[in-house]
DNA sequence: ATGGTTTTTACTGCGTC
DNA sequence: GACGCGGTAAAAACCAT
């Protein structure tokens, strides 16, 4: 396999061994000449080849020596302590930690390295380097957690097209609720993914859990289940979503006129002064209007298509602006 | 967990282009 | 015949309890 791959030359058989399995023949082999080696084959000029460990004939392309770095340690151990004491290496470094398992890890006890326990002074220092450390290492992990989450909501705020005032409450709620340690045991997606959704209805451009779960790399019951959370503990005021405020969206995606806008918004205020929404879904009785003003102002839209851009099933469509047609013929009469 | 309400799914029939 | 629309029944989802 590896003859295969090089291009430049390689002796067969005894000179593919590595330098230590040298035997002493060969080391008197390749020694003779001091440092100005020969070729053993070409009798040519021999260099070194740092990039790759290797001694190259220049004449040949012989590789005459190859991996002369040796990797291994430069120290033997004869027992398992003996090498835990001579090792230099520690863990392996991990990226599913932060500072890859870097950082500075106090000891709670006080005790010198040997066991023996600490004089009064010593321990005072020891417990102030604590407290220190601890106050570093959570500082930074709150701002690493921050900057993800800031780059999540900015992910999904662009995804689904929300405007920059609505990042900034997004990270504003954010960063609330890490400062009121609403994180642990939730997920930064999951909690960076509600913000946006709370920061969207507050600013009056909602969009629907299934929109928001959608960008999000969370379930729509998390989602769901945290943006409850996270308003009940930071007291955020988010009014029930109003059906008007889908209206210029769902008009501007079909395309249709000011007017039909217009008499959508009218529609649905007038219902909500009969009352006749109650329980029903926002986004079911905002994409009814926008229907039923399409067919007013006798601009074409059908119902799948309204469905199509609301996500609300065509049924429920039907059913709605039929009660927001009675509800109209009503004021009218 | 449960029961009531709303929404969705799936299907059917009707009229029009 | 395809399309838009209306209706219905049953299933599913949702919500308060």
């Amino acid at each position: 396999m590896s003859e295969k791959t090089h291009t430049r030359r390689r002796p067969a058989g005894r000179d593919r061994r590595t330098a230590h399995e040298r035997t002493q023949e060969d080391e008197e082999e390749t020694e003779q000449g001091g440092d100005e080696l020969v070729c053993p084959e070409c009798s040519g000029n021999v260099i070194q080849d740092e990039e790759h460990g290797e001694t190259v004939c220049e004449e040949c392309g012989l590789v005459v020596e190859e991996d002369s770095v040796d990797r291994g340690p430069e120290w033997r151990a004869f027992d398992a302590a003996e090498k835990d004491q001579k090792s230099r290496v520690g863990a392996p470094t991990t990226n599913t930690m932060h500072d890859k398992g870097l950082s500075t890890n106090i000891d709670w006890r006080d005790q010198d390295a040997y066991g023996r326990s600490l004089g009064a002074r010593q321990r005072q220092k020891m417990r102030r380097l604590r407290k220190w450390n601890e106050r570093f290492r959570t500082r930074d992990s709150k701002e690493r957690n921050l900057k993800q989450a800031l780059g999540e909501i900015d992910r999904m705020a662009s995804a689904l097209g929300l405007p920059d005032n609505v990042r900034e409450t997004a990270s504003v709620i954010y960063r609330r609720a890490l400062d009121e340690d609403l994180l642990p045991g939730r997920s930064i997606e999951g909690v960076s993914t509600a913000c946006v959704y709370a920061a969207a209805r507050m600013a009056g451009v909602p969009r629907s859990l299934d929109e928001i779960s959608d960008v999000s790399r969370v379930s729509k019951d998390e989602v769901a289940r945290t943006y409850r959370y996270v308003v009940r503990e930071l007291k955020l005021e988010v009014k029930p979503a109003d059906p008007e405020q889908y209206v210029p969206r769902f008009a501007s995606s079909l395309e249709l006129s000011e007017e039909s806008e217009m008499r959508a918004k009218q529609l649905l205020k007038n219902a909500k002064e009969k009352g006749v929404h109650s329980g029903k879904s926002p986004v079911g009785l905002a994409a009814a209007a926008v229907y039923a003003a399409a067919l007013l102002t006798n601009e074409k839209t059908t119902q799948a298509a309204v469905s199509e851009v609301a996500d609300i099933s065509e049924v429920t469509i039907r059913n709605r602006y039929h009660e927001l047609l009675e509800a109209e013929d009503g004021l009218i009469a």
